[in-house]
RNA sequence: GGGGAUGUAGCUCAGGGGGAGAGCGCUUGACUCACAUUCAAGAGGUCCAGGGUUCAAAUCCCUGCAUCCCCA
């Protein structure tokens, strides 16, 4: 093995090698193993739109811990990998792209602007599989998917004819979300809504046959001119004779109706309200209800349309203030407010959100819903943390109809026909000829449908879905899916429903939900703001492992984290102290054969490792199966630095060192056989580096590469209390003695005897544990004397637990200074014992704590009571010595 | 308007019915033969406020305040 490592880890020159190795080794791929439980997930496939950013680094590192950490355990794991087509966000792009030549797509045609939309797919597909190497993430290549492949295209399409077969799909003229910059409708969920300061118009409908007039008030004046009615509450006494009368439309001159509806909320305004049936989703239902003329005043690009007079062509925008202009002109507008509401914005570009009258597709959703709703309440899904279950379960129980289809070419065009005879067919095979006229001049509707509509088939289509595959049926259902809280609605819901309609079962048993990556000062990281960190940028400079412990040890389940330098730095020193500790025990491993089981005669201090190390085992175990991956990798840190390498690695030195050939070989062994299976539970978290060092490590398994090397597994023959007891005691005897040296300046190459009092039953543990408490506190020669041994007069003095710990300082220490802190101590120990006794009088705690807990309290109250007994003596004695001084 | 989250050390955040934790920062000391990306010691907190449940509340429940998010 080679020794000559560099002092500092440098990952660039470790993780491209390694992942190639792991490659290689297919050690990613699903096998289909018979007899061993499954463990599989479906990647949220990233949008081939650009790059990854730091959210998908922490959605995939979940991953990647998980399905490594089940790998590792001997499950028959499936990481399945993809990208979705992102039908908006992409044409977007090559939109814009398009946009840099001056052409349109229009320009182009759908053919050929397709061709570019699919070398554009394929240009940042490459990309985001580089990015995903580099991360380290194993998930099975072989298997990768698209959301627009032929596969998927063809689940897509059954789904699709399936529901329209069964009602599920329906085709209608109905309100929906318009983009006027993206040109397409778009779904409720994909309308971001956004408290904004605006106005509000009051105006003035002259009544026509009537004296006076009716004052409507409004956010949107332009809108104004395809009013139809105006509607009051038909309780509202103020209106009540008006009711069925007309008023004169300002600007427009038509003359309108006025409407009793009970929507109209009296309290609201001048209890009046204008009804524009082509632009407000309740406008729209009243004019239903009153059979109501609906007229288009915004075209679908945003502009006043024909019929709009002189406003005709003008932007919606400009048409608002030439409203109001002309209404003030004309008299007719009263007033103008300040007004704050809420203005609904297209997910994708931002641009206002037109309520648009169309003729749309939609999935029929409260059949489908009921059972996605069962499912969750029934914990057949089950969401970690718990408290997103409200959240979907409120969302799918109120639940409308999914307008599916969009105006956009990049996407799975919709599956039907019409014919010049008027007849529409929904297939699965394209349509040679009308099955009525028998026509053939078939035209296929021309828009494609919503990208959550394939994604929401993921978890069966990719599993090759509607065949009955091999790896559907053993792989189907998924056992996880990762996600963030933001598509919970979009995506994960979605999948529940499709999944139960037509697989017949849920897709995945948990959802694993966790949050956003924000910047340092906590804002969203966004392209605008350009507080975006690149992932690609970090593991550059730090490496993947230290991005993706960064990011773990960052989160907590379902809460946001801010990702800060600092965090990168904790965890750039971390990799670079496992490396630097492995090096310690390379350089110590030379010659060394491991053995199958640990050597016979250990010491207390190997024996109190193989403890801490059993339990880490278990704990970070634990912590995994509760998806509280933050919390295993510090327990994984807190071990390797702070017991392997702070307390273990220096207490070994002496037994590698010493002239004893046995310690030796023991104390080799211990360290190999910790750092190996140490390096396995850090293998999810960081990858590359325990894969790195792993391979240097002198083994005897049958394994070839640390990826699949066993889990440990907590063994009941390494809990050693006793070790762990005296262990800690031996500590607190070091930091006493570390603690007094500070206190009056020593350094560690300056030496002072230490004289150690103690209860006759520590003695031996004390004694054997010398030489290491004399090294580990650089402190001189340690005596041991038993309590009735003689005290040392001028001394500093501390308590580890029952020990009585001195530093001799002849006529150096300031007595004054001594006894303050002895005071304080003091008074420390007076306040603990008497809380405990507080708790020991309290009957009521007598009786009712369990019994352990009052164990431990009278524990308590008789150590902190025999160390008062000790501060008082030492006290009197330091208070005796002042006096002699001063004499 | 409805729902949810958060409030713990100077900063960023874990934790969680029974002795207040980490990283960073700060103070002090040390280049000790794995590591100065290190080691050692230290200072620093009414665990937002009020009420309730309990033998016991920082932790559970309620109310309030502050901040943030989602939905309408």
């Amino acid at each position: 093995m080679s020794i000559n490592l560099p002092s500092v880890y440098e990952p660039e020159k470790v993780e491209d090698r390694i992942y190639q190795f792991w490659l290689d080794g297919e050690y990613f791929r699903a096998q289909r193993k018979a007899g061993q439980k499954t463990y599989s997930m479906v990647i949220p496939p990233p949008n081939v739109t650009g790059s990854l950013h730091m959210g998908h680094a922490l959605n995939n590192t979940i991953q990647d811990v998980l399905i490594r950490w089940r790998r590792m355990q001997g499950f028959d794991t499936l990481w399945l990998p993809g990208s979705d087509h992102a039908g908006i966000a992409t044409q977007n792009k090559v939109e814009e792209h398009l946009a840099e030549e001056g052409l349109s797509r229009y320009d182009l045609g759908r053919e050929k602007f397709l061709e570019r939309s699919w070398s554009w797919k394929e240009e940042y597909h490459t990309r985001i599989l580089k990015q995903l190497y580099k991360l380290g993430v194993s998930c099975d290549w072989s298997r990768e998917r698209f959301t627009l492949d032929e596969g998927c295209s063809r689940a897509v399409r059954e789904v699709f004819v399936s529901l329209y077969e069964r009602d599920l799909i329906y085709r209608g003229n109905y309100m929906i979300n318009w983009c006027t910059r993206c040109h397409t409708a778009i779904s409720d969920i994909e309308v971001e809504h956004e408290e904004k300061p605006s106005m509000l118009a009051h105006i003035r409908y002259p009544g026509v046959g009537w004296e006076g007039s009716i004052v409507v008030a409004t956010t949107r004046p332009e809108t104004m001119l395809g009013d139809t009615a105006v509607a009051v509450n038909p309780e509202d006494d103020r209106y009540r004779d008006l009711i069925g009368r007309k008023v004169l439309l300002p600007l427009m001159k038509r003359e309108i109706p006025i409407i009793a509806d009970t929507y109209v909320d009296p309290a609201f305004g001048s209890g009046a309200v204008k009804i524009t049936p082509a632009h407000d989703p309740n406008d729209f239902e009243i004019g239903r209800r009153h059979d109501l003329e609906v007229i288009v005043a915004i075209g679908d690009d945003g502009k006043m349309t024909e019929q709009m007079g002189p406003y005709a062509g003008l932007d919606r925008y400009a048409a608002r203030q030439a409203v109001l202009d002309d209404l003030k002109r004309d008299g007719y507008l009263q007033n103008i407010e300040d007004y704050t509401h809420s203005v609904g914005h297209c997910q994708r570009c931002g641009t206002e959100i037109e309520p648009f009258f169309s003729l749309q597709w939609f999935v029929r959703m409260p059949p489908l819903a009921e059972p996605a709703v069962r499912a969750v309440k029934e914990e057949k899904i089950k969401f970690v943390p718990e408290r997103f279950t409200k959240s979907y379960l409120f969302w799918m129980e109120n639940i409308r109809d999914w307008c599916i289809s969009r105006q956009i070419w990049w996407g799975h065009r919709i599956p039907a026909w019409y014919c010049p005879c008027g007849e529409m067919i929904v297939a699965r095979q394209n349509p040679a000829s009308c099955p009525s006229c028998g026509g053939d001049k078939l035209e296929q509707d021309p828009d494609v449908l919503d990208t959550w509509f394939s994604s929401a088939l993921w978890p069966f289509s990719t599993l090759g879905w509607p065949e009955q595959t091999p790896d559907l049926q053993h792989y189907f259902p998924t056992s996880v899916l990762v996600t963030g809280y933001d598509i919970i609605t979009f995506w994960v819901a979605r999948m529940i429903f499709m999944s139960l309609d037509f697989m017949g079962e849920i897709p995945f048993s948990h959802v694993s939900v966790h949050g956003l990556v924000r910047d340092a000062q906590g804002r969203k990281m966004s392209k605008s703001l350009g507080n975006g960190v690149d992932p690609l940028e970090v593991i550059d400079q730090f490496g993947a492992d230290t991005l993706r412990f960064t990011l773990i040890t960052g989160q907590a389940p379902g809460s946001d984290q801010r990702f800060r330098h600092e965090s990168v730095e904790a965890s750039r020193n971390f990799s670079n102290k496992i490396w630097n500790a492995s090096r310690f025990v390379l350089m110590n491993l030379e010659d060394y054969k491991p053995a199958a089981t640990l050597p016979s005669g250990l010491e207390r201090r190997d024996r109190w490792i193989l403890d801490r190390y059993n339990a880490v085992v278990a704990r970070s175990t634990e912590l995994l199966e509760a998806y509280e991956l933050g919390e295993a990798a510090r327990a994984v840190y807190e071990f390797l630095w702070g017991d392997f390498c702070d307390w273990y690695i220096e207490l070994s030195k002496l037994g590698l060192y010493g002239e004893v050939e046995e310690a030796r070989e023991r104390t080799r062994a211990v360290l190999a056989y910790v750092l190996e299976r140490t390096l396995r539970l850090l293998h999810p978290f960081m990858p590359f580096i325990s894969e790195e060092i792993w391979q240097h490590l002198p083994r005897n398994g049958t394994e070839s590469a640390l990826v699949v090397a066993p889990w440990p597994t907590f063994t009941a023959e390494l809990v050693d209390e006793d070790a762990r007891g005296e262990m800690e005691m031996v500590m607190a005897v070091i930091h006493a003695v570390r603690n007094l040296r500070q206190e009056i300046g020593l350094t560690r190459s300056t030496n002072s005897p230490v004289i150690l009092r103690a209860p006759q039953r520590l003695r031996s543990v004390l004694e054997e544990e010398r030489p290491f408490m004399e090294k580990l506190s650089w402190a001189g020669e340690i005596t041991l004397r038993d309590e009735a041994g003689e005290k040392p007069g001028q001394a500093l003095s501390a308590l580890a637990g029952a020990v009585e710990v001195y530093l001799p300082l002849q006529g150096v220490i300031d007595l004054d200074q001594e006894c303050t802190r002895l005071q304080k101590e003091l008074r420390e120990i007076e306040a603990d014992q008497k809380k405990a006794l507080a708790k020991l009088n309290n009957k009521q705690f007598i009786q009712k704590a369990p019994p352990e807990v009052v164990e431990k309290e009278k524990r308590k109250e008789e150590e902190c009571s025999q160390k008062r007994e000790k501060l008082l003596v030492r006290l009197k004695e330091m208070e005796q010595l002042r006096g002699m001084k001063w004499s």
